[in-house]
DNA sequence: TTGTATGCGTTATCAA
DNA sequence: TTGATAACGCATACAA
């Protein structure tokens, strides 16, 4: 590859200044008509191509690129994300790098530091799911940091203690509005909303963007129970992921269990990928163990189904994310759908705003989930 | 955000020269461990970060970055295709730039131009339905560029003259083989394989990863005609996508159609959505008109089975691409799978190679595609 | 082993 | 309106 043209190039081709073509380069407009026309072309003839990263150098300039650290984007939840994120952006003159940490710890701060690094100008991070790294207290003072799907830091206090505070909280109304949910640290204590449970009502570090996880699943299994379903399997990752924790915690008050306790009419699964929740329900299908089951992610869901599938037999289901396959199969899957593109496009707005200079205290927004009920939720 | 800490900031603080920073920085061994102590003292105290954006700009060196241009990243087959890419270039110690670009025309050349402004060291492009902007022309020159999933330039000689040249191609025979087909312009003519019907044979301007979608679209044909079919549906995109294009020509080709006839034995209907393409299904399906389905793409088979779910009643159907749902209906759907992963990786090494100083004529790789019978494509 | 001086491609300052 | 010059943060000759 020959080394590209530089404005020097232009400008001795076109027998002017250094700075005059940087200025024809950059828009401006106040240009001896005469003069712009012989560096447009020399540009063209030299094929000079403006050089951002050289650009970016200087004091006030950036590349203008976000970058966004998901876990895996061969995930249509995370896919439908990044592509909502990257819309945003795009009319904003922004690029995305996206990168996947495989929910791997080690692999996720060695992304941070590569984006930082390369000088992103903000960074979208659905936080890993032990956050003893702390990468977030080195990123955060640095440029604009956005949590996804996730907190960032634990809102639990300790995996250990797990008293459940206060008094029960009281069953919100489960509300059908579209608005998104705003829980600021400085309280306006009008808007009526569900609570996290275990959520320390504290500031958060970072503007935050969540979904309801634990609104949608107490939705999704009071459904279940409301069709008649005792012994629910609730088949989803590692309850060390914050959105399964959350959707776990939902599950149970529904069913009216203490949080901390371990009754076990609430039976838990992990499975990690469509093929190993698939080979879990399989087991369980003639036991007579459970009757019903809450799959708490897509790949749950899918496994599910699948697992129904080849046994040509079914429980009632309810799966947490919407899916392609979820309404094309008979009785349809119902789901606690979340608003991904919303959820991406706000994201993208918090840093833009804050790239634009707004310094207001850090948010947490959380978004409403909506039960689609399809058919699967009947015995 | 407070004016981050330079490698001068370090030194100072160190009590060393900057160049003995950037050395520390880059790892470079021969450092007198007292300094090296104090400098990574400093490094953490002022919390001082690698300014790759700045490193870039010196000759020789880059920001390890690759731009992919895709049409739309929210679809699986891409976003799937984009993973891939982004593993293997990320072992590589590269990062990945994604845009989509909608298939337009005018968006993929801002896009193209963003990222070589950017100076992203290498570029993998689906390229545009009408690649009439030339785009290739100047970026050639200029990074490794890798044509991904369809060829840079049109290959048909021109939309008006359609004269199929030779003899009809003797079929190939349906070789079931995984290692992907090597068609260099250097021709080692052992290998037998089955030739792109109306490509022009020779020299691709860049190196270029694609599916056999003829190959594919014939053998599924083929398969739903030994079945019993006479009216097949061929159900997809614009054929002004090259993978629409040829994969209409293998339909054809299975029905012993001349490629230039418009017999109407062929019925080809576009769909630009699932949504689309279910309503296309619904209107045929009691007419008689069809008796079987071939769908060109992802979005195609699931609208397909859509309207198949709504309707209650069925087509024998082969659809182009794995999707999800496939397995989770019954009977599953058959589909011609292309292994996309590999065509991501392909793709990657193919930039990776040319970044390391390898200069070969460039090369098309044609990925072989498997049938894989589930059922639909029974009566 | 360490430091000095210079340049990478661009933009900002300020004088012409 | 235009141009010479000095940064920007970093890395490479070359010297010490």
């Amino acid at each position: 590859m020959p080394k590209p043209p530089t404005m020097k190039d232009v400008a001795a081709a076109a027998g002017v200044a250094l700075k005059t073509v940087s200025r024809h380069v950059n828009g401006a407009t106040n240009i001896d008509p005469a003069l712009a026309s012989r560096i447009a072309t020399a540009i063209t003839e030299l094929g000079y191509r403006h050089n951002l990263a050289a650009a970016s150098i200087r004091p006030g300039r950036s590349a203008k690129v976000i970058g966004l650290v998901i876990s895996d984007l061969a995930n249509p939840y995370w896919s439908v994300l990044a592509r909502s994120v990257e819309r945003t952006l795009s009319e904003n003159g922004y690029l995305l790098m996206t990168v996947s940490s495989e929910e791997d710890a080690d692999r996720h701060r060695l992304l941070v530091d590569r984006l930082i690094a390369q000088r992103v100008d903000g960074l979208i991070v659905s936080p890993p799911r032990r956050d003893t790294t702390g990468w977030a207290a080195d990123a955060a003072p640095l440029l604009p940091v956005v949590a996804i799907d996730r907190p960032l830091a634990p809102l639990l206090p300790s995996p250990t203690d797990a008293h459940p505070a206060a008094a029960p909280t009281p069953t919100p109304p489960a509300a059908e509005a579209s608005a998104p949910l705003l829980t600021s640290p400085g309280a306006d204590a009008d808007a009526p909303h569900p609570t996290q449970p275990g959520a320390a009502a504290d500031a958060p570090l970072v503007d935050t963007i969540l979904a309801d996880n634990a609104g949608g699943a107490e939705a999704a299994t009071r459904e279940l129970l409301r069709h008649g379903a005792r012994r629910i399997l609730f088949l989803g990752d590692s309850l060390e992921l914050y959105t399964m924790r959350e959707r776990n915690a939902g599950f149970r008050r529904a069913l009216g269990l203490d949080p901390a306790s371990d009754d076990d009419r609430a039976s838990v699964a992990t499975a990690h990928t469509a093929a190993e929740a698939a080979e879990v329900v399989t087991a369980l299908l003639g036991t007579g163990r459970i009757d019903a089951v809450f799959a708490a992610n897509n790949r749950a869901s899918t496994g599910a189904v699948d697992a129904f599938t080849r046994a040509g037999t079914r429980l009632p289901l309810i799966g947490f994310d919407d899916f392609e396959a979820a309404t094309l199969v008979r009785p349809g899957i119902s789901v606690v759908a979340q608003d991904v593109a919303q959820m991406g496009e706000t994201a993208a707005h918090a840093v833009l705003a804050r790239l634009a200079g707004e310094t207001p205290p850090p948010t947490t927004t959380t978004l409403r989930t909506r039960l689609v009920l399809r058919g699967s939720e009947l015995p």
